[in-house]
DNA sequence: TTTACTGTACCAACCAGTCGGTTTTTTGTG
DNA sequence: CACAAAAAACCGACTGGTTGGTACAGTAAA
């Protein structure tokens, strides 16, 4: 794949992100995509041989984003709970509209291609929970951050914009006392 | 609307669940769902004159489903948290395949069709904060419950049956101490 | 020469919703 | 209760539009 090649793929990608987010999960066509690429029908498909393919590369390419983030959060924080509490608490809403409608996408198309995503969550509850020996605890926090997540996710909130600020605040605070 | 009328509005309701559950949120079509209620196409939308209103009822009807069970596990315990947590221990993965794929479907195809959901979750939760004076324990043990209940739902849980069995007991446990 | 496209035309499948007509149920009346 | 008229419930072929994907001839760049 050349460089311009790469180029392409990334800006498919980033197209269909931005259907995804302006126009709704289930408007996330091969024609709309194409479309707001800048490129014709026939030059998706030849990146992208089916629609699946498609999506898959939109969340794995939301994966790695997360990765990326949390890892430079994680030199900021002294436990790798702290970091991801924080790196969702910072980014969560900007990216929502992006990752909301392309997760919900994926997830009505087939749910077998959220699977990554379900696999990047074993490795962090993992670890999580090996650096906290088990303790219930972070795992609440953990799984309340999720919930978080959920929320912008669908859409359905029942936080105003200060309370969920509040809220996530609460929970870095507690997971960084809870080594200390 | 007459006696048999009612039935058959239920049986194309139930139809539509099972359609959701078993061939995914992407599929629930009016014909798919006439099928499986064994009604017409134009059975179908006499009784819902469109998707929208039938996907609408679904959601309904599941929140209707919840709020009944609910109300009988709050009789058995000494709070509403530890009720609501009880209850979807108990029910979640029983009718979790019906559930996910039809608020799946709700999500996908319309965004707003899940306004119910939120206006529910929100009333819950004042209810949860009212009876625990905004206690921040009782909020997250709320969190977390909706965590579990969003990992059915995308069918991404990290945890295995038995982790899942006694993570719910944990929060029950937690729910009951809370005001003991 | 290979890779990376463009542009257009096309297709089969699918899908929400319509419509004219039929059956069933309810209702008003003697 | 009987019975017809009216209303409600239901049928299923059909329509217009959309969508994922194909085919292919040609072009520009690496």
């Amino acid at each position: 794949m050349s460089k311009k090649a790469q180029i392409t793929v990334s800006q498919i990608i980033q197209a269909a992100l931005s259907v995804a987010a302006d126009k709704g999960a289930g408007k996330v066509t091969l024609d709309a995509v194409a479309k707001a690429a800048g490129v014709s029908k026939g030059g998706l498909i030849y990146h992208f041989p089916s629609k699946e393919a498609l999506i898959s590369a939109m969340v794995q390419h939301l994966l790695d984003e997360a990765d990326c983030r949390r890892e430079q959060q994680t030199q900021l924080e002294q436990s790798t709970l702290a970091a991801l509490l924080q790196t969702r608490a910072s980014f969560t809403r900007q990216i929502a509209g992006n990752t909301a409608m392309a997760i919900l996408a994926a997830a009505a198309e087939q749910p077998a291609l959220l699977k990554p995503v379900q696999q990047h969550n074993i490795a962090m509850l993992q670890q999580v929970q090996a650096e906290h020996q088990q303790s219930p605890q972070a795992l609440l926090l953990f799984l309340a951050s999720e919930a978080l997540v959920f929320h912008d996710l669908l859409q359905i909130s029942p936080f105003t914009e200060q309370e969920r600020i509040d809220l996530e605040q609460l929970l870095v605070q507690q997971a960084r006392e809870l080594q200390a």
